[in-house]
RNA sequence: UGCCCGAUAGUAUAAAGGUAGUACAACUGAUUUUGGUUCAGUUUGUCUAGGUUCGAAUCCUGGUCGGGCAACCA
């Protein structure tokens, strides 16, 4: 074929429509989250989709708050949602909500009723369910079915007024119920709820269903393209048949499959959950796939975006496995992360042959992926640094290229030292570890022609700062959180979250700055959280480095 | 046992009747002052049975499997 990207489903639809003049080439979509919880990675999949769909047929996306069930909506909500939405790097045309149509989505109703296609059922939720039958058999009419059009009327005003209690009376559709879709058997449209709304405060009392609000609301704004996920497909005859029967604008609705992620859940009951009973920190926990969790772990928007392209867009159900996030994040900060150089688990390395109280100041590349490193940064060095416990080895096997007895290695941006000799304690934990270093082996000076197989990152005791590092594994130990017998948040790994109090890290990190992330050499990276502070550094680990180390060493002891 | 949706490497996603491709993962090797990056290469796929056709992942029919639908939630 040709060489351009293919197209998706939607962007073909879109085409298609714009071939055939519809809507004269207008395209309009809209992002409708409940404000009832914070967004995650399943809605930046459908931010991306509908403003990136926009984008590229120079149409608008409207942002619109679908508030009609104020029992469990909140500002709080509604203030989380915007700010994750900018900062994915998207901007919306209007900013609407449902609620602004309360009173023309009360004419709709009154409308339908006239033409005998709504009525005032005093049924209980009980009694409606079986008046709907079943998937296989049909359902029967209430006795209320039958009421004229001036007492629905009528009774439709009173439940407006506030004279009935909640759920003494709803308003249904008169459709069919017969219909093999179970959303076509006199749906509801209305229900009574004395609770306070968090923008139309006490006005009412009555508040109309996703199925009466949503299809209208999309016309009301002129919506061309309505995309939604794959459970919605059954509404859709619903949403037509109120468009048409109302008669508006008709906006059309399509449908694409929700995004679920290995390791993680997806839904916000269940991540309402999780916060409520204070599984994680909250709804901003670096191990929650929420927008905000990601943020403060340290994925940025620009590879956030690219993991929603990357996922592409269908209609079959899908896991994606979250090592497609790592890998998008690991390719931004790759590229735009600044390196240093952090010990997390130290221990003491000296250096017999290099002079007491000397200090020399060395330098290393800020970005090495960058053509002139985007400058670089004084670290300091002396006769005792702090290295990784890891990069020692008593007894090391043939292909540990680090430091042991007799072993060499290169010290990142310093010299080469060779172990002499180490000191264990009682329990036989290696407390200091004694090297020579190699005076004229100094990077970017190195005469040495010596050549070492390793090179390990350090940090200069004197003048190494301290801080708190976490390191964050996935939230759960299955795949599939659902699919165990019990309780989903039985399979939750105790092990996802582990704090490092006792880290050294270069002084000049103690610069790093929010929001930023830093490549720790060697070891991933991380940034700093939002409750760190000048006295208590803390960073997260975004995501670790790739190991094919640690894959080769596992092998070894596996065989 | 009603209606609706879907089925292409391990995971996603292309191929609009004409060479099954791409990304991630996995595996080899090269380069490397990060066991990172980069580069080169390898392995792995059309649910099934029929039919239409010179030719089927694609169209048709049956089956199988997976998912959804009977909230005063969205």
């Amino acid at each position: 074929m040709n060489e351009e990207k293919s197209l998706n489903f939607l962007e073909e639809i879109i085409e298609e429509d714009i071939r055939n003049g519809k809507n004269d080439g207008r395209v309009l979509t809209r992002f409708p989250p409940e404000p009832n919880g914070y967004l995650h990675i399943g809605h930046a999949k459908s931010i991306c989709l509908n403003f990136g769909l926009a984008q590229r047929y120079q149409g608008k996306t409207n942002l619109r708050f679908d508030d009609t069930n104020p029992v469990t909506e909140d500002v709080e909500y509604v203030d989380s949602i915007k700010h994750d939405i900018k900062w994915l790097g998207f901007q919306w045309e209007e900013e609407l909500y449902t609620s602004d149509y309360f009173d023309t989505l009360y004419q709709f109703a009154i409308q339908l009723i006239k033409k005998e296609l709504a009525y005032v059922d005093d049924s209980t939720p009980e009694e409606i369910a079986v008046s709907k039958g079943t998937p296989t058999e049909p359902g029967k009419a209430t006795s209320y079915r039958s009421r004229s059009i001036e007492e629905n009327l009528r009774l439709f005003e009173e439940m407006k007024e506030g004279k009935h209690p909640d759920g003494s009376k709803v308003l249904r559709a008169k459709i069919d119920l017969a219909n093999p879709n179970m959303h076509m058997r006199d749906p509801l449209l209305y229900r009574i709820k004395h609770a306070h709304h968090h923008r139309t405060g006490d006005k009412w009392c009555i508040y109309p269903m996703y199925d009466f609000a949503h299809g209208q609301s999309d016309s009301i704004e002129k919506i061309t393209h309505s995309v939604c996920t794959l459970e919605f497909i059954p509404h859709r005859t619903l949403y037509d048949w109120l468009i048409e029967n109302i008669g508006i604008f008709p906006s059309k609705q399509y449908e694409f499959a929700r995004l679920n992620m290995t390791y993680t859940v997806m839904s916000k009951r269940r991540l309402l959950q999780l916060v409520n009973e204070k599984y994680v920190e909250g709804w901003d926990d670096p191990r929650m796939p929420t927008i905000s969790g990601l943020r403060r772990r340290g994925y940025t928007p620009a590879s956030i975006r690219n993991f929603c392209e990357r996922i592409g867009v269908a209609k079959r159900e899908n896991v994606i496995d979250v090592g497609l996030l790592e890998f998008c994040i690991r390719e931004d900060l790759n590229k735009t992360a600044w390196r240093r150089m952090a010990v997390l688990d130290p221990v003491k390395l000296i250096i017999s042959n290099y002079p007491e109280g000397k200090e020399e100041i060395l330098h290393g590349e800020n970005n090495p992926e960058v053509e002139g490193g985007e400058g670089e940064r004084a670290i300091p060095f002396s006769r005792e640094l702090w290295i990784e416990r890891e990069d020692f080895m008593e007894n090391a096997p043939k292909k540990f290229f680090r430091l042991g007895p007799g072993l060499s290695v290169r010290l990142k941006n310093a010299y080469i030292v060779t172990c002499d000799d180490f000191v264990k304690d009682d329990a036989g934990n290696i407390t200091e570890i004694y090297c020579s270093y190699i005076p004229n082996s100094k990077s970017g000076e190195d005469t040495s022609g010596l050549k070492v197989k390793g090179t390990i990152h350090w940090v200069s005791v004197p003048h190494a700062k301290r801080a708190e590092v976490r390191l964050y594994d996935r939230l759960f130990k299955l795949e599939n959180p659902l699919a165990t017998e019990g309780d989903f948040k039985e399979s939750i790994n105790p092990e996802s979250l582990q704090i490092l109090d006792n880290v050294y890290i270069e002084p000049d990190l103690a610069n790093a700055v929010p929001g930023k992330g830093y490549q720790f050499i060697r070891k991933g990276y991380f940034t700093l959280d939002t409750r760190s502070t000048t006295e208590h550094l803390v960073f997260n680990r975004t995501v670790g480095l790739r190991d094919t180390w640690a894959k080769e060493s596992q092998k070894e002891a596996s065989v």
